[in-house]
DNA sequence: TCGAAAAATCGACAAATTCCGATATCTTTG
DNA sequence: CAAAGATATCGGAATTTGTCGATTTTTCGA
C-alpha cells in the first residue's frame, strides 16, 4: 500500500465521516448484542445504516479503508466489525509532517 | 476548501512527487535567472520539464495544490513561482493526528 | 507597440471512481 | 443439512479525474 493510495481512500466524504463516527462509536451507533464496540469495533450494518448507502458499497468503503490501514477489521462469528487503527493513523500524521 | 479536497490534491503520484522536489529545490532544479526559489519557489517550467508531463497538466495540477493551500503561487514577471506551504501542511498533519 | 516567452484556460477523450442491484459466501441455529 | 442473516464480491451506469493539444492571457524586451 503506497502512500497515494492512503489519500485516495481518505478522498471521500463518506469514508470520512466513518473514520470520524468510528472514533466515539458509543455516541454514534447504537449498542450492540454483538460485542463491545471499543474492543472490536462497530458491525457493517450499523455503519452503513447510519451512512444510508447501500450495503455493497459501504462494504467495499470498509476493506478500502482496511486496505489503506486506517481501519481494523474482526470477524465476530457473522458479523465483521470495524474500528480505527489509530497507530496508522498517528504515523499518518507524522509522515506528513516529516516527509511530505 | 474542505478536508476532502486536500486528500484529493495529494490522491495523484505527480502532485506528492511536486511537493517532494519543491522540499529542496535547489537539490531537483537547475538554477534560475528568475529569482532565488528558497524565497519564492521554482517556476512552472522547471517542474513541467521534470515530470514530464505537458505544461497545461503541470499548471493544473500547480494551480489544484495551490487550492488545496498546499502550495503557494508567486508571480515574478513572466513566470510564476510555486513554493510549499510549510505552515498549511504542518496543520494538515495536526489535523490528522487530532481530528481525523 | 509587436512579437516571443511563460503560464493559464478550454475542449476532448480515456481511465478511474462512485455507487447501485444482484448474486455469492460465510456463519449460526433449528 | 437447510434457511436466514450478515457481509463480500461482481457487473454496470453515471460521474469525476488524468492528461493531452490548441488557444488565450500576461508580461517583457526590441
Amino acid at each position: 500500500m503506497e502512500q497515494v493510495d492512503i489519500f485516495k481512500a481518505l478522498s471521500n466524504k463518506t469514508r470520512l465521516q466513518i473514520l470520524a463516527w468510528l472514533k466515539e462509536p458509543e455516541k454514534h451507533f447504537p449498542v450492540q448484542e454483538c460485542g463491545e464496540f471499543n474492543k472490536t469495533g462497530v458491525c457493517v450494518g450499523h455503519i452503513q445504516q447510519k451512512t444510508g448507502l447501500t450495503q455493497s458499497t459501504v462494504s467495499e468503503y470498509l476493506s478500502m479503508l482496511q486496505r489503506a490501514n486506517l481501519l481494523v477489521a474482526t470477524r465476530m462469528g457473522q458479523w465483521t466489525h470495524y474500528k480505527r487503527n489509530e497507530e496508522a493513523i498517528k504515523e499518518l500524521a507524522q509522515h506528513i509532517s516529516k516527509e511530505l
